[in-house]
DNA sequence: CCCTGATTCGC
DNA sequence: GCGAATCAGG
């Protein structure tokens, strides 16, 4: 496949449009998601702050004059804490409190102090579906929020899979954490 | 592990 | 110009 200007247009809108290279790779098709983002870069587009009039694209420098050898000393940091999630904790729910250092603009304060019903509903839903799996089967990338009473037998994580380097499944950290505010609108 | 974009460099 | 391999990060 090559770079044709119908598919040039639809990288640009694509990629105009917030979305992510792979997915631009996977709508063209033929493509990966690496072309894309090569092509990206030709076009000059790669930054999506498109600087219109000033020139402030001040990047850092990245002085990384690697040999192009093989075997590139990968770094294994071996770190591995499966933290310590069930104990005595019926009730995890992290309430966030206020328990900010004074003195602090927090901008997004939304009064909103309540678990969106929301992300209740979601997590009711997700947990039916959970893996239920024990705390010797976490993993990096399981969802580890706790389902049950530890103290008996019908206790177990999500399991889910999480996202980035969240502890927990999308849905469990939709509770966890507190959004700054409901973002029910969306541009477009 | 999944994903994201950024960069390099042989082609 | 192209994009795989790699890098760097969530």
């Amino acid at each position: 496949m090559s770079w044709t200007d119908e598919r040039v247009e639809i990288l640009k809108k694509m990629w105009g449009e917030g979305q992510s290279a792979s997915q631009i790779a996977k709508e063209l098709g033929g493509v990966t998601r690496n072309a894309v983002i090569g092509k990206v870069h030709r076009l000059g587009l790669s930054n999506r702050a498109g600087s219109g009039g000033g020139k402030a694209a001040a990047k850092k420098e990245a002085p990384k004059v690697e040999a192009k050898a093989k075997a590139p000393p990968r770094a294994k940091p071996a770190d591995a804490k499966p933290k310590e999630p069930a104990s005595e904790a019926k009730t995890i729910i992290p309430m966030r409190k206020a328990i900010i250092p004074a003195g602090q603009p927090l901008p997004p304060q939304p009064s909103a102090n309540e678990i969106s019903p929301e992300a209740l509903a979601k997590v009711n839903e997700i947990e039916k579906k959970s893996k239920k799996i024990s705390l010797m089967e976490l993993t990096e990338r399981t969802c580890k929020w706790p389902v049950g009473d530890p103290a008996t037998e019908d206790f177990w994580f999500c399991g889910l899979p999480v996202q980035a380097g969240k502890p927990y499944c999308e849905a469990h950290v939709g509770v966890a954490f507190q959004p700054m505010s409901s973002r029910r609108d969306r541009r477009r």
